[in-house]
DNA sequence: AATTACAGAGAACAGTTGTTAACTGCATGG
DNA sequence: CCATGCAGTTAACAACTGTTCTCTGTAATT
């Protein structure tokens, strides 16, 4: 259903896309509390007012951003936590997985990670809201595991946001880790793969 | 051995604090890499030359909060983990110590989440020098617990990063609370404690 | 008592910022 | 085919920024 777009429209989605590119490439050496509307339209090739045919500021620029960083991550999450294998392959495999988005996305993530508590509050708002809703899908990928018998909802949401939280770490170490050694990233891998660990022992034997 | 400073060394320190406090109070509002240096002293009524007689640059100022923030904070982390009390009591002394840190010094708080991972490297560098120490601290401690034994130095490093972790993690959700209801604060201690309570549970099995 | 050191003030600089207004050209819908 | 809508431009604005140089008063040193 999705309608071919006017040549209009089509170029407008451009510049926007443009603009989101920019600003995420500067956002690599500052944070949005100081990313200038001036130096994003400069960094495209376009008039100053050509920004707000887009957005109304820079602060609602980062929520499109978290938008585009975390919008599309979620049938990503579910899968990996819902997958059929053992213990040990699952967490090799989300580890794996983190490494992977990080090498992709790399401004993206540095975004999140920065601006979750940065100085902008429609942003971290946003930011907030995504985590939620990924908190609340592995609570419900988790639910269906059987060895969630016995388990409080409550404690079930605790267990999903303390893996939430563990993912976001492990993707900010895999960054600071990225011109590092290939011995460096490495050694993230294991120390990242034995925190996972850590926790799903303690989820074995948390009904005791 | 503290020599009593001069009049001339104890004014300037005052306004050395001065600079300080009020850039920790704008900084509730927005990230240190929009922070100008006019914006400081005028907050503090000063000219704006005189910032110079103290920091070099905003960054460097940051680089001073971070000490203000942590340095002093090393003695309380380990008394922490090193009292001698049950598991229980540990974990929901070390999460009152936390909620009780937030209420003293919110502003600090604040400042360390939002520039972790903010958009100074100086700054973040500094952060993350604490944030080893303090890893590094907790494996001392954790090292002298009878139930290490058998334990690797690298998991013991492993498990103290995953506390300090945690307990900033913690330290975030009592900040986004403080402004909430009794009972939201009161849901934050429950969930902060059984995610400390599962780690301690993983703690207890992994030698299994 | 005379000299030095130095925290802070004052003025000026070139460059930057967000926002406004009025405009131009062209794709679109009637 | 023509009238409308609208993405993007140009020009201008007041306000702000970091940094330099020069100066002043006074605490500290000799």
């Amino acid at each position: 259903m999705s309608h071919t777009l006017g040549i209009r429209q089509a170029q407008k989605q451009k510049t926007r896309q443009a603009l989101l590119d920019a600003a995420l490439e500067l956002l690599e050496e500052q944070s949005l509390s100081s990313l200038g509307l001036r130096e994003v339209t400069r960094a495209v090739g376009v008039a100053p007012t050509a920004f707000y045919r887009h957005f109304r500021s820079t602060a609602d620029l980062g929520v499109a951003l978290v938008e585009e960083a975390l919008g599309s991550l979620h049938p990503m999450i579910r899968t990996t936590v819902s997958s059929a294998d053992g213990h040990d392959q699952r967490i090799t495999r989300a580890v794996e997985l983190i490494a992977g988005h990080v090498d992709a996305y790399p401004a993206h993530v540095r975004f999140i990670a920065r601006e979750r508590h940065g100085g902008v509050q429609p942003v971290r708002e946003a930011i907030r809201d995504q985590l939620v809703r990924f908190g609340e899908e592995v609570r419900a990928e988790l639910a269906k595991d059987p060895e969630s018998a016995g388990w409080s909802e409550d404690d079930l949401l605790m267990l999903a946001n303390l893996y939430v939280d563990q993912m976001l770490i492990t993707a900010s170490l895999f960054l600071e880790a990225q011109e590092a050694s290939a011995e460096e990233r490495e050694r993230v891998v294991q120390v990242a793969t034995r925190q996972l660990r850590l926790i799903s022992i303690g989820r074995d034997h948390w009904l005791d």
